[in-house]
RNA sequence: GGGUGAUUAGCUCAGUGGUAGAGCGCUUCGUUCACAUCGAAGAUGUCAGGGGUUCGAAUCCCUUAUCACCCACCA
């Protein structure tokens, strides 16, 4: 049956796919014929996660490298699995139940939550398996991983466990950043800061006890600008609800304003529920700059990062002013510095009502306490903000201030972080550190591009402790149970997150681990209960033991993603075989995230690198190179290009696309215009089928042929195999995409193909068949080599013919540089005289269908050979009628110069002699040009001692060839100019 | 503030010392003869500006400008 004239995608690509996984074609293993692996780990996707553009370029990437090598015969494992994801997924459920009016998370309680998002995780959790497997991803399905696994979580808990031992883990009070839509802790590099349009607030602290001070400005040469007696300070701040937790004021040791007053108190302007003014200190602490704001700086321990640092230093009290929903703390206890009015408000103002800041401003105000603009400053009409409610607006500055926000990952809502004052549970990455920068130092692990290693060591050289702990339900539970501290008696009413009692902490894989050292301290009396709130129903009985609540950033269990997908903590065979794997690809974007706690995990846990190679590429964009967003309304969803053009069109797209660095913009016309490749491919097959090219076996082996076209495309198709070995094996996806789409479309398509026909619509005995014989092998070297970047196409064109194996399992070839010297000189040099007289012929407006006779007047001995070897060829191709050889050039020819050669078209009464002058100039300019410039290199008496001889010798070969293609052009004119 | 990268054809981008490239778009011509999802021909560049190294620079160095991203951030 003859073939369609295009390629049916949907139809075929999920016929195909089909075909692949029934006989197993994607497991570890399969195709292997020589003992080397070859391992990758799928970046696990979120389990709630359906496939972007991102995604889809990330596991092309991937399945190119796997389908290459596995074609190469080592034995491939491509990982595949899903991360758990915490806090998204959690979210996702949460909205669920929401919207289903069902019982909240708090009113159904962990246990039975925990259930249900198992629940959603087996209805929905398969979604972006489904979509890879669309793009032709060949992982290895039957392993499919999910980092809450029953072994993975063994590996993650072993890993903690571990960890604790060694002291690589610790508790810790921290500021953190808080998510208080959450309330859980989040990771640092999880914040984004956004700017947004701002105020700042100048206000007053009164000294002490009414003292004054004489404050004087100077500007830069040091002239007084300002002395008045004062008795306050000035303080700046964007958050004036937070002075509530003053412990200092804090200005630079060389601010020599405030030099008279440092060591003394002054107020908070806020007044206390008995209408007392807390007083604080001045200190002097490096921190503030001297010219920003007034140069002095509030300190709150507990709610700024910078603050918390100058606090420590200088041993201030941190008063935690919030709870973990944002609002003012409200409990009784002793230490709640939170004045009875302010208790439960908002931070700030929220859904119209005013918070704290508010309320503190609209106070600060009333007393005067507010600072008036100093001279110098124009307010403007942005200045009256209106939701100041009944604030002066005199004393707020406007002020562009970034705001740490949640990333927006997926589902997670964008809210305002807060830093929080909390316990912890903290990886001292620092101990660890040490092996993952020599790995990458010493070249065990290479990052590419290597702009990524300078990122890489930048981050490690200065990274932070990891805080691990999340406030979340979803997730790895952090394997250490509490126990009462003796001293402190059965004291569990206080509030867990706020408070820094002290609570005894067993680490152990299970609490029998646990409870083993537990006993150590308590003696055999120990028994668990399932919260806190149990654990004090219990007080006075035996020792209770609760575990701690909180499960383990998402980030620390998939650090452990290669080993532990791989039966580790067990060595089984295919950790020993898989592990360590070779190749990660990933994006930019997650570096920190993830690649660099891998390096540091598996190092510390089994003194390995996880990968030898990590290929970061780039991130994609739209067209504009924005980033893609629901927002926006810019989102390209791969499934719909899948659709419209195919996986292979969007997979040769995005190779094409794969260069080192930058980022990827995607557009659809691109998209098409490989789909159009693809229809190509496919017209170049029918064409051959048409020929009764498939009719015979197919060759397995180079042919060796006669004729010089057969020969010549040989060997261009081991260059292009050894193009696309070089470029695959440096990482270059988008040199393999070109040197295929070049050949493919540029040499097999516009000339071989051209060339074959006289051949193979002859009935030479001899031509017809060999010609048959190297286009079926040529074809098949396409398929092969295209297969890795477009499998689903060329798997259907390799089974058009019965085969012994599909392509996906035949063999990568080996062959090396086929090229025929002669071949190749012989079909340059035709190639060049068809374009010539083509270009000729248009410009000169020779129809083109019109066969034309040539006059020959000269040729070099080449040119000749070349001539008489491929004639009917040539003939064909630039539409030429005879060739005859002259010494003299009729009136009305057009002149084509070619490579040791000379050929005259007498068009008498065609041509437009003008315009023949014309296109004969240009020529000869461009040629003069060049002359010139080749002559320059020359006769520098340094470029022939300087330069490398093949690049002299080169020079001088191309002078030759350029004045003997220009003294033609001059003949030509001057037999024009005679015309005219 | 620190870091990294970018600036090449109308557009999107390759190109790490040896004659400036691709795709798309554009112009002209062309469909019985694999393919109009096509073919043939053509036009288009101070390789951001300035300086330096070199026989030779889009490429290496310095510098300026603009842009992008990452990290840290001024209360």
């Amino acid at each position: 049956m003859p073939m369609e004239k295009t390629f049916d995608a949907t139809e075929a690509e999920a016929r195909i796919y089909a075909m692949w996984e029934a006989m197993g074609a994607f497991r570890a293993g399969a195709n292997a014929s020589r003992a080397e692996t070859f391992t990758i780990m799928i970046p696990p996707p979120n389990v709630t996660g359906s496939l972007h553009v991102g995604h889809a370029f990330n596991n092309t990437l991937q399945d190119v490298l796997v389908r290459w090598k596995r074609m190469q015969g080592y034995d491939v494992l491509w990982q595949p699995g899903t991360d758990h994801a915490g806090i998204a997924t959690q979210l996702v459920v949460e909205r669920q139940l929401a919207k289903a009016g069902n019982e909240s998370r708090a009113e159904m309680g962990r246990e039975k939550f925990l259930e249900r998002v198992w629940e959603w995780k087996a209805e929905s959790g398969g979604n972006i398996r489904n979509q890879l497997k669309r793009l032709g991803a060949s992982c290895d399905w039957d392993r499919e991983a999910f980092t809450m696994d029953a072994n993975f979580h063994d590996a993650v808990i072993k890993v903690f466990v571990d960890m604790y031992n060694k002291g690589l883990i610790y508790r810790g009070k921290r500021l953190v950043n808080w998510d208080p839509h959450f309330e859980t802790a989040i990771s640092d590099l999880e914040v984004e800061n956004v700017e947004v349009a701002g105020q700042m607030w100048h206000f007053k602290y009164l000294l002490a006890e009414g003292a004054t001070y004489i404050y004087v400005e100077k500007n830069q040469d040091g002239r007084v600008t300002l002395s008045e007696e004062r008795n306050y300070i000035s303080i700046a701040t964007t958050r004036p609800e937070t002075m509530l937790g003053d412990g200092a004021v804090a200005v630079h040791p060389s601010d020599e304003r405030y030099a008279p007053i440092v060591g003394k108190m002054v107020e908070i302007p806020i007044a206390n529920d008995d209408g007392s003014f807390r007083q604080i200190k001045i200190i002097h602490d490096d921190y503030p700059d001297p010219t920003f704001g007034s140069g002095a700086v509030k300190i709150t321990g507990a709610h700024d990062f910078n603050d918390h640092e100058v606090a420590r230093r200088h041993g201030l009290t941190m008063h935690i002013l919030m709870d973990t929903k944002g609002n003012m703390v409200s409990h009784d206890a002793p230490d709640n510095i939170v004045p009875t009015r302010y208790r439960g408000l908002h931070r700030f103002i929220k859904d119209g009502i005013p918070g704290a800041r508010e309320l503190a401003i609209a106070e600060i105000n009333a007393r005067g306490r507010a600072v008036t603009r100093r001279s110098g400053f124009t307010p403007t009409p942005a200045d009256d903000i209106a939701d100041t409610g009944g604030v002066n607006p005199a004393l707020q500055v406007p002020y562009v201030e970034d705001k740490p926000i949640m990333q927006p990952f997926g589902d997670r809502s964008k809210v305002v972080i807060e830093p929080m004052l909390t316990d912890q549970w903290f990886v001292d990455t620092a101990k660890i550190v040490g092996p993952a920068l020599d790995a990458v130092r010493q070249g065990r692990t290479r990052i590419i591009p290597e702009s990524g290693e300078k990122t890489y060591y930048h981050w490690l050289e200065n990274i932070e402790p990891w805080c691990i702990s999340r406030q979340l339900w979803w997730g790895h539970q952090i394997p250490v149970w509490y126990g009462p501290t003796p001293q402190d008696g059965y004291d569990f009413n206080r509030d867990y997150d706020l408070t820094s009692n002290y609570k005894y902490a067993f680490c152990g894989a299970t609490f029998e681990e646990a409870a083993k050292s537990a006993e150590l301290r308590y003696g055999p009396r120990v028994f668990e209960v399932s919260s806190k709130e149990e654990a004090e129903a219990f007080r006075g009985f035996e020792v209770p033991l609760y575990r701690d609540p909180d499960v383990l950033d998402t980030w620390f269990s998939s650090g452990l993603w290669p080993i532990g997908t791989l039966g580790w903590p067990n060595w089984t065979e295919d950790t020993k075989k898989y592990f360590p794997t070779d190749v990660l690809i990933t994006g930019s974007d997650i570096l920190f995230f993830w690649v660099a706690r891998m390096m540091m995990m598996q190092l510390a846990v089994v003194e390995q690198e996880p990968f030898h190679t990590v290929y970061l590429h780039q991130l994609v964009r739209d067209e504009k190179g924005e980033k893609m967003s629901k927002t926006r309304g810019n989102v390209i969803d791969p499934l719909d290009i899948v659709d419209q053009y195919g996986a292979d069109a969007l997979r040769f797209t995005m190779t094409q696309m794969a260069a080192i660095g930058g980022v990827l913009k995607l557009s659809e016309d691109r998209i098409k215009g490989y789909r159009n490749f693809g229809t190509k491919l496919w017209n170049a097959h029918r064409f051959a089928e048409m020929n009764g090219v498939f009719d015979g076996p197919r060759p397995t082996e180079p042919p060796h042929p006669t004729q010089t076209v057969n020969n010549w495309i040989i060997g261009e198709t081991s260059k292009t195999l050894a193009e696309v070995n070089e470029a695959l094996t440096t990482y270059r996806f988008n040199d393999a995409a070109n040197a295929l789409y070049a050949f493919v479309w540029g040499k097999v398509c516009d000339w071989y193909v051209e060339f074959s026909k006289p051949l193979l619509q002859g009935d030479d005995t001899t031509h017809k068949p060999e010609t048959q014989q190297t286009m079926a092998w040529v074809l098949d070297q396409c398929l092969i080599l295209l297969h890795p970047i477009m499998p689903f196409i060329t798997e259907e064109l390799w089974g058009q013919t019965d085969r012994p194996k599909p392509l996906i399992h035949t063999d990568w070839p080996t062959y090396s540089d086929l090229t025929d010297p002669k071949a190749h000189q012989e079909m340059t040099w035709a190639i060049a005289m068809i374009d010539n007289i083509r270009s000729a012929r248009a410009q000169m407006n020779v129809p083109a269908g019109l066969y034309v006779p040539v006059l020959q007047l000269n040729a070099d001995m080449a040119a000749q050979n070349a001539w008489a070897k491929n004639e009917t060829l040539i003939k064909r191709l630039a539409r030429i009628e005879s060739l005859t050889p002259t010494t003299t050039v009729p009136k009305g020819a057009i002149t084509v110069a070619t490579p040791g050669a000379t050929f005259a078209i007498p068009l008498a009464g065609i041509i437009d002699i003008a315009a023949e002058m014309a296109r004969l100039t240009k020529a000869h300019e461009k040629l003069t040009k060049e002359i010139n410039g080749l002559r320059n290199r020359l006769n520098n008496p340094n470029f022939a001692t300087s330069a490398p001889p093949e690049v002299v010798a080169e020079a001088q070969t191309n002078l030759t060839a350029r004045q003997d293609e220009a003294a033609q052009l001059t003949g030509a004119m001057a037999r024009l100019a005679e015309l005219g």
